[in-house]
DNA sequence: TTGAAAGCGCTAACAG
DNA sequence: CTGTTAGCGCTTTCAA
């Protein structure tokens, strides 16, 4: 038999509207003795109302979505970490899906996360559904885009800034007297932070007087399945190469595996400079010099814009979080 | 304006009804003509079912939920992919949650995912709240328990072998004429794995003809914030330890860390053997021998189990399956 | 201080 | 083949 709010009702000889009221904390309407009768059959009964009863008549559910893309990194678990934080904290429950970097997977999760009404969502975005991101900003609908810019779109979103990532590692990578940096970046089409981080590293080694032709750019094609090929190839074509700036971490794990292959010491022979802090980087031998990014800050912040921008009233003010990553300085640079 | 199931039926000159029937994909009842109207005119409107409402009167939502206790160990993201993999085949959308190994938080949130009417949960169970399980077996809630196991409770079950586990990497090192081997463990209470892993150590040692007295288990108090101290001191006082066997990912970093300070080669003096395969555990100086657990596999199982259990009719054969670890063989045991 | 009643948007007998 | 109708369990005006 299942017990509702009728059933609370009834036997706390009361209506439906006055336990509803006691539900939702309105107490002001009601006798404290009646309260308590009330609270006390709810114990009795074991009473837990049913939210999507709940959420279809008040078109709340306290439920947020988060789109994400790719769970194994732990640059997204922090992230995570952060959203779960502050979901309990605003009392949100918490919907999880994957785009895989799928814009049609992106586009149908993000249409069932409507569907089942939650009340908004953070996305990391694949930036391939730009007329799907626009409609939800027309729409109002309340979501915040993280890690990758969407432009021209009106969100709140908040991002890291890679330029000065980049530029952190390059330059500290030349304070130690490194002359010929190369970049490594896998080449996913748009992914913006790569990009950004590559662009960092032309315009930091433009600044200190390097020209174009100087620069050496690896772009790695993740899915060949010849990962170690290309980086074993390039680094034997270019030989005078003394540093690698590597834009993600998993990436980074490939190149140490190719020096070591190549028996290429680090850092005598080359230094390295990694994108994205992990548990492991302070481990491995040397200890891997990174670019830290604020992960887990940035979850927090942006489903602290979310719960705000779902309980403000129009007109709503959009707004751009940039956060700095940080420069975990250690041995595989040299310094 | 809101476009609900009433808007279609009106604009399409039919009855909500038979616009349900189409929208669940129940065309028998229908002309292909009076069909192919509604779904232009669904089409037309943009229409998006309002699944609270569908989940209120058909009681199924097509959410599952996981409960879970750290993300930001691989082996969870894994599990997790795992299960998220399961849930795009089958259709569910998924709750997520973290218990944080706190035994209120856990039933709170269980809690929560059933106020939600979610179809199932997957749970990594604190295995503190036995009165919980037990009510939740009894009340038929489709739930799979996952990498722990809970003693007399009637549900789904998929766990890992640890006792194999354990036994396979310690006969490895025995194979590799290792004499004296030390186990490590994080004394967290009662979390079931670990604790088997060190019996598997401890059986294992037994049947190569050790006693009870050669043993050497570590317990390690994960909070006390003197991980590294009480490693260094261990080793320092045991000086004729030859192999470790360390129980779990980070914990074994932590073992390197104290091992490279205290100057022991592995695996010249020590030979390592972890638990838990991870991305960096190659890319170890020397790669990391491991024990693998198939975490994937667990999540996908489970879901799978969930799945079949929400679909079937009682009376409900309950299921234990107990998956096989594999050894990672490498560099860090000498071989 | 309390309750009656009207729905939220959908599904599923049942009737035609 | 299609529609009428009665809810699912809750919130919220409005009246008492």
């Amino acid at each position: 038999m299942k017990v509702t709010i009728e059933v609370v009702a009834k036997k706390a000889g009361v209506s439906k509207t006055t336990v509803s009221r006691i539900l939702n904390g309105n107490y002001e309407h009601t006798t404290e003795e009646t309260k308590n009768r009330i609270l006390s059959v709810i114990q009795e009964l074991d009473y837990h109302p049913n939210a999507l009863a709940k959420g279809l008549k008040s078109s709340r559910t306290n439920v947020i979505g988060i789109v994400l893309s790719d769970l194994k990194n732990p640059y997204w678990s922090a992230v995570l970490e952060g959203v779960e934080d502050m979901c309990r904290i605003f009392g949100y429950n918490l919907m999880i899906c994957n785009s895989d970097e799928d814009p049609k997977l992106e586009e149908q999760y993000i249409k069932e996360f409507q569907m089942r009404r939650v009340d908004g969502i953070v996305i990391n975005p694949t930036v391939k559904n730009m007329e799907l991101y626009r409609k939800m900003g027309e729409e109002d609908f309340p979501m915040v885009v993280i890690n990758r810019k969407v432009p021209g779109i009106s969100t709140n979103q908040v991002v890291i800034d890679n330029i000065k990532g980049a530029s952190m590692a390059i330059d500290h990578l030349l304070n130690n007297n490194r002359k010929n940096i190369a970049a490594f970046v896998y080449q996913n089409s748009n992914i913006s932070p790569w990009e950004e981080r590559v662009e960092g590293y032309r315009k930091t080694m433009l600044r200190h007087g390097y020209r174009q032709e100087d620069l050496k750019i690896l772009k790695i094609d993740r899915q060949s399945g010849e990962v170690q090929e290309f980086i074993q190839r390039f680094i034997g074509e270019n030989p005078n190469i003394d540093a690698i700036f590597s834009t993600n971490n998993m990436l980074t794990l490939e190149v140490l595996k190719a020096l070591k292959q190549l028996y290429r010491n680090v850092p005598e022979d080359i230094a390295i400079v990694g994108y994205d802090e992990t548990v492991w980087s302070e481990h491995l031998n040397p200890p891997l010099t990174t670019v830290m990014q604020p992960a887990k800050e940035m979850g927090k912040i942006a489903t602290k814009l979310l719960n705000d921008r779902i309980h403000a009233k129009p007109p709503y003010k959009m707004e751009t979080v940039i956060l700095e990553p940080r420069l975990m300085i250690r041995k595989s640079c040299g310094s």
